[in-house]
DNA sequence: GAGTAAAATGTAAACGCTTACATAGCTTAA
DNA sequence: TTAAGCTATGTAAGCGTTTACATTTTACTC
């Protein structure tokens, strides 16, 4: 059997909320008294049960996120950057995945509320109407990377076009003109901006974009070795490629060495993220860097914020910056 | 201001313990009471507050995961196959990170009580006398990786020191003598597992092991590169080298391949953990394969009936088979 | 040594729910 | 008709804290 506060209380000698006040720091106790309840909570293993204190302070001290998958590096560093940030504030992380469902996300978000003092959501996949109808509306949130309708919400998007965008730029200045793209699912919120990204720097080249050389994937190895296969039957094959992921880029160039094709030489390919192991890969991975880890400090800070000044917080949109690193998948001269 | 359950009850016009009733089909209400009563309850937008529940059902339906840190796939595998099992009956998972040091797993352990019904532990660097001494007494705990002292707890173990074995043997079988260890962490106790099956192999084959081919990393690229970069210098170099996990044999590939060292004809690899970025590298990595996402559903569902179970649980101490999966690294000949 | 202000501690209500037990309203059977 | 037995709902205690407010103790001052 646990022991509760009374129980403390009653072995030391006190009331229940001089043995409170030790454990809260909140108003000065006697050291000598202090000493006897810290003594008899230690001899009945006493500690304060998080649940009742939440019930009574309206605070949970947990925030939670809501995550579309829970696949892969880029899922583990966003996790990271939060719970770096709050755990520096005693705040706790509580995890949940919606797989990408409407209803799942729907019941996540539900099953949070009064769990959690503040929220992350994630969800590139889910329109804005439709995330707006579900999200709570007594609880701090802040969106990452979602589809956002207003400025009536935190939100911190990578600004996916743009990098993509820099880094089709890129590949033409070396010379490519037939480049291909490994495009993420067609309801994903970053695929679709990486896309455009990708289609200004054409137009900007004027270069007319061959319906063939695109290729829809779902983020995973097995789709960027899927539209590779599929290129490599073309007479007129691509001289580089883009995959909107790190992750497609190297399932893509590990189709190619398998056909013996030369990386940069017969065919440059540049990926995006910049996950850890895109330098550790032969060749290493030119790709668009965007720190994952900080965007999850970053929306932790603003929680936190909205947490604590709830009267006077404003709402931010932050648009995180991208940028290309070269490495050696595209080619280094020039 | 956010909905109570009496604020519903006086909308429907009944007590609050009928409101409950609805929400928790605990016992029968008429048809017409409980339409009356959801209708009074979509209105407010109320939902039930968990806190409050648990408080009254001192049951929390969260579990918690204390983890010594959270890079890599490694980690993201394990949550995601805890999540997995646990969303099935709709448990939460509250994440925490002990960053590997013993104050801190104290302090997330200590968090962790009264928040959560049961525990998951994965704590490879901390001895198993400090472990125990923090462990919650009346919280279900499972051991993910730890040093076991005895049967007292539940604990799944990876059979660290048998896929060493195998996968050096398989080396030796390919004719090598001189192979090189890239080491974990001194007192992590995967690495030390694994260097007692690269040792036991190496006695098996009556092979005076050469301590110049030890290095001892940290789990990251980087330590393999450094590795490496060591051993280059070597007069005698080895032929093989077994790296303690897949992400130090990957920074030990690229380094060796910037020296424009041949894999594995010049030097064979062989990796641990068979993360999925180990078949779409070049050469794809040989390395030892164990299922990380099974290894988290397994653990859930052992803490899972030790929760539902409580009287009767039996603790059990599973210790998961690993399979070694020949690749290209150390040479697919034989 | 009385009076007073400040410091330390105690009392009890509240937080929002669940649930054992009590009660009221109906059926049913003798 | 009435007692008994159900069924649907209500009453109220309890879960383990925090905290405003009340009370007691201590430390000074004159």
């Amino acid at each position: 059997m646990k022991a509760t506060i009374k129980d403390v209380a009653e072995k030391a000698g006190v009331s229940i909320a001089t043995v409170s006040r030790v454990f809260n720091n909140s108003s000065v106790v006697v050291e000598e008294t202090k000493q006897r309840i810290l003594l008899a909570a230690e001899e009945l293993r006493y500690a304060p049960n998080h649940v009742a204190r939440s019930l009574s302070t309206r605070k949970t001290e947990s925030i939670g996120m809501v995550l579309p998958d829970l696949h892969g590096e880029f899922f583990s560093e966003v996790i990271r950057g939060v719970d770096e940030r709050i755990q520096t504030e005693n705040y706790h992380l509580v995890v949940s995945c919606s797989h990408n469902k409407k209803n799942e996300i729907q019941a996540a978000l539900q099953t949070m509320r009064g769990r959690v003092d503040g929220l992350i959501v994630m969800s590139p996949h889910i329109d804005a109407k439709t995330l707006n109808a579900n999200l709570p509306f007594s609880l701090p949130v802040v969106l990452l990377n979602c589809s956002v309708e207003d400025s009536s919400r935190d939100a911190i998007t990578i600004d996916n076009a743009g990098g993509a965008r820099a880094i089709v730029k890129h590949l033409l200045q070396h010379g490519h003109t037939r480049i291909a793209i490994i495009k993420g699912p067609d309801n994903n919120i970053d695929s679709i901006h990486r896309y455009q990204g990708f289609q200004r720097a054409l137009e900007e080249a004027k270069i007319i974009h061959d319906t063939d050389l695109e290729f829809t994937g779902d983020f995973t190895e097995e789709a960027g070795r899927k539209a590779v296969k599929q290129w490599l039957m073309l007479k007129n094959r691509p001289t580089a490629i883009f995959a909107s992921n790190d992750t497609m880029a190297i399932g893509a160039i590990s189709m190619l060495q398998e056909n013996g094709i030369l990386i940069p030489d017969e065919i440059a390919i540049a990926g995006f993220d910049d996950i850890p192991i895109s330098r550790y890969i032969h060749p290493k991975l030119t790709t668009v860097q965007i720190s994952i880890n900080s965007m999850g400090i970053q929306a932790a800070e603003i929680l936190l914020h909205a947490i604590h000044n709830s009267e006077n917080h404003q709402t931010q949109q932050k648009i995180v910056p991208t940028q290309i690193v070269v490495r050696e998948s595209c080619g280094k001269h020039l």
